[in-house]
DNA sequence: TAATTACTGTAACACATGTTACACTTTTAA
DNA sequence: TTAAAAGTGTAACATGTGTTACAGTAATTA
């Protein structure tokens, strides 16, 4: 059961950087449990107790929050070897604040809560692949609420620039996402977002063309995350 | 050492539901270092490697990003047993996103990375403790995120008045901060937040009296959540 | 008690942003 | 190659929100 889906659990975060003997030997130990899943069919309802994390080994859920705005990350579609429940599981409120239905036909891995919690007493690079991950997405979090605090659309602008400058080690960037896109990750409207950049390049921040974006005035971009 | 400050570090998060030896043998094992700071130093600055857990023993720090908003949150101030550099340490890219510095004369005992995952391995209430910490600051930003994701201030005003309905089990919820921090909580000012209230009380949606609101129009509120 | 401070509601105004529409370019698929 | 689809820049207009100011109430302190 567990080595005809190696492929698709080898490739879950959680196993990174375990050899093939470690990852069958720890799925052994955690008493996995296969469920499937049809079309369309509610998993979770928001709401409900989380008790176990989820892997999925075959097809794709969406996780709907109770709103949806045009913001791409609010509606997240999550396939093979993707996981859920991660953060849920350990929370004191272990109710899920979302729903989760099936996009496609399904099966889905779960593990429970004491079981999880003795293979990582049992394997430390599984412990800290699990940390790393819940780690990783918190500090997504923070740089997300960090953007979305700034009050204008120059200081979301500013704020995604100086990332991309840091990421990139240059002052010319190349954006790695559509205009359109750029604009809903910054949760404001394309035109918008376009306005304002032609207003920054008459400002003498930034000069750009098509993706590919100048940054003219460090310390003035800087200024505008206050 | 570790006796002398039993009380502030039992009152830590990570030592939650531990026993008094318990505690006490951990911190032995943690093999824990304690550095004093004066007030007004930096202890880290942004981009530096956070290879250590902090505990803070004595004073205050602040936590300042290289952005400060209206909204309290993106200035944090920490005290006794609380802690630092939780979620950086196991996040793959290890470096301080925050400055740290010293509100007041300090003591912080610091836990290095190896150790931390070696008392974890040794007590599956620590862990647990650990994962519960990462987990319910994670929900914490994802409904921080939520909100903040919402274009309109009636919809940041119908995702706290729902919230709070849930939380106080009823259609007529206290506000249980100011109309002031209120704002700030929704990233808005005061008299922006005032003059929506008074709409959504024409539009039969609420009405208030003072920190007192009620409910009039469940439904229409959720549709202020799209 | 009086006095100071924090909190609150309201209004007029300025301005940033959303909206809609159109023309144009680039990319993708037939 | 052509046709369709997606992406882009710009403009005019409508509207939501920030700003500032003032007056009044509640809470705190002397």
């Amino acid at each position: 059961m567990i080595e005809k889906n190696y492929e698709v659990i080898s490739q879950c975060y959680l196993f990174n950087g375990l050899e093939k003997e470690k990852t069958i030997e720890l799925c052994n130990i955690l008493q996995t449990k296969i469920t499937p899943y049809k079309k369309g069919q509610t998993l979770f309802e928001e709401g409900e107790t989380c008790s176990a994390l989820g892997i999925i080994l075959k097809g794709k859920i969406e996780l709907s929050t109770y709103f949806i705005s045009g913001d791409v990350s609010n509606l997240i579609t999550l396939g093979p070897s993707d996981i859920f429940g991660e953060a849920i599981l350990f929370s004191p409120n272990d109710h899920y604040p979302i729903s989760i239905t099936a996009l496609s036909d399904l099966e889905v891995l779960y593990i429970d809560k004491p079981t999880l919690i003795e293979t990582m007493e049992h394997s430390p690079k599984f412990l800290e692949n699990y940390l790393g991950l819940l780690s990783k997405k918190l500090l997504f979090f923070n740089d997300k609420f960090k953007l979305l605090s700034l009050s204008t659309i120059r200081g979301k602008i500013a704020h995604v620039l100086i990332k991309l400058s840091k990421e990139q080690n240059s002052n010319t960037v190349k954006l790695p996402f559509s205009k359109e896109k750029m604009a809903l990750h910054i949760c404001t409207r394309r035109p918008s977002l376009s306005r304002e950049l032609s207003k920054m390049k008459v400002d003498g921040l930034i000069d750009y063309e098509k993706s590919i974006i100048k940054i003219l005035d460090y310390d003035a971009l800087a200024d505008e995350l206050f």
